[in-house]
RNA sequence: CCAGACGGCCGGAUGACCGCGCUUCGUCGCAAGACGGGGUGAGGAAAGUCCGGGCUCCACGGAAACGAGGGUGCCGGGUAACGCCCGGCGGGGGCGACCCCAGGGACAGUGCAACAGAAAGCAAACCGCCAUCGGGCUUCGGCCCGGCGGUAAGGGUGAAAGGGUGCGGUAAGAGCGCACCGCGCCCCCGGUAACGGGGGUGGCAUGGCAAACCCCACCCGGAGCAAGACCAAAUAGGGGCGGCACGCCGGCUUUCGGGCCGGCACGCUGGUUUCCGGGCCGCCGCCCGGGUCGGUCGCGCGAGACGCCCGGUAACGGGCGUCCUAGAGGAAUGGUCAUCCUCCGCCCGCAAGGGCGGGGACAGAACCCGGCUUACAGGCCGUCUGGCAUU
RNA sequence: UGGGGCGUCGCCAAGCGGUAAGGCAGCGGAUUUUGAUUCCGCCAUCCGGAGGUUCGAAUCCUCCCGCCCCAG
């Protein structure tokens, strides 16, 4: 797998828009992850990623968790898979806060590497 | 013991490992930063945003008042203030503890009341009842028809029909008279007051709806921390200063510095060169102020928390002592697990109890405070009421 | 943070103190050989919810619930 990168946050909602624009989804049963290669002079760059929970999986206190569960497990997976110059958006669903940690942390693993860049060949 | 009423309180506990926000210290490093240690870190509703304030800016200004619009509405008190709280009063409900009530004004005015009903607001005669006159009939008791009048006691309609019940009275009736109750007015007494009690008097007039318009009394200037204050990059543009440059010919003009127009030449740019066409034009440096991204402050010592004492029926007030207790900005508490507590289900057991599995609510500070309202698993404490049992 | 609007039958909706129009859909019937069309009839009373005012509330008042929109 690639070396460790760096990962910071993303804030901005244009970039937000920009990564939805990019149409380029993964779907599991605890989250939706969105990518998209920001338009870089160079490919190197830390990955950012976003987090996303939308009023309709529950108040707050559930948009709280959902999104903390999210950003744990992404901590925990986002260094070693994420690919440079990368911007991720992950989506909290219903079933993030039901679903275990672990399986989570596998989701998370699977959806990276589903939407990693193919061997860097599409430029 | 059962059923119930009211008031107050808690809102799982302890620990381990990996992580998070803020803060502080140490080591390393020129620095950016890295690593390590310590401290601290959501609520009773943080929620809804329904009221009241603080704070900040704006507007007006002697304080204010009037008007518009909005709000409040028994009385007294509390409070920074309130539509909140406390204590009373009045009305309604409950056997009771207790609970509920936007509860000023309807002789200032304007309006509303469907349907039903004779009539719905200066009252009114449909059916009845009564008296009387005329006619007819008669078994001489009366009956029928019509006219004029009396009558709100009866029937019927309605949410509501102009006091209620009883006795007297009368042709039948009627506050027509009387008693009690209600109501209005006057006086006295108690109370700060709302109001209550008593007496007298009137003889029923003044029906209901103001969460209909409205009247009266009182209150409210507007906006909101994205308020507001400060620092301030890059780029573009504005202003000022300085340096360099500002060709040739002709015409016009001049404040004699220069400016404008035309032609030629030159620089940059487009089309393949020649050549042709369009466009751009002072250049550089420094300084100044405005404003955007961004950053910092505002930002937590406050109508503060806790304890004790005093005053007050209480809300609350006063005094003393102790304490400092979240402060982010895509927004900090997550993951895994253990023990205990507690609830539910199943199993074992006569029982005490034990085992297994599952659950522990509502909900997350976003400038702050006082209320209200709404949501909420489970539990604790106190006072009181009505039953039943026992003594 | 501030402001505005809407909840009425399965769907679209009128009504804003007097006892819930209308259309589409659905159901039943008639016409027709059958179908379409057409005609007739049926279809909300818990008007988003809970209290209150009134003789009477979808309508007025208070408090909630849900949805949508606007400004910064």
């Amino acid at each position: 797998m690639s070396p460790l990168v760096t990962v910071e946050r993303l804030k901005r909602r244009a970039d937000f828009l920009s990564v939805a624009a990019a149409r380029r989804k993964y779907v599991t049963p605890g989250f939706v992850l969105q990518a998209h290669r920001r338009e870089q002079i160079s490919s190197a760059g830390p990955a950012r990623v976003g987090f996303t929970a939308t009023r309709k999986i529950g108040n707050a206190v559930i948009r709280n968790r959902a999104r903390r569960r999210l950003k744990a497990a992404a901590d925990e997976v986002m260094p070693g898979a994420a690919a440079a110059g990368f911007d991720y958006v992950v989506i909290a669903r219903a079933g993030t806060i039901a679903r275990p940690y672990a399986a989570l942390v596998a989701d998370m693993q699977t959806a990276v590497s589903a939407l990693a860049p193919k061997a860097n060949v599409a430029k």
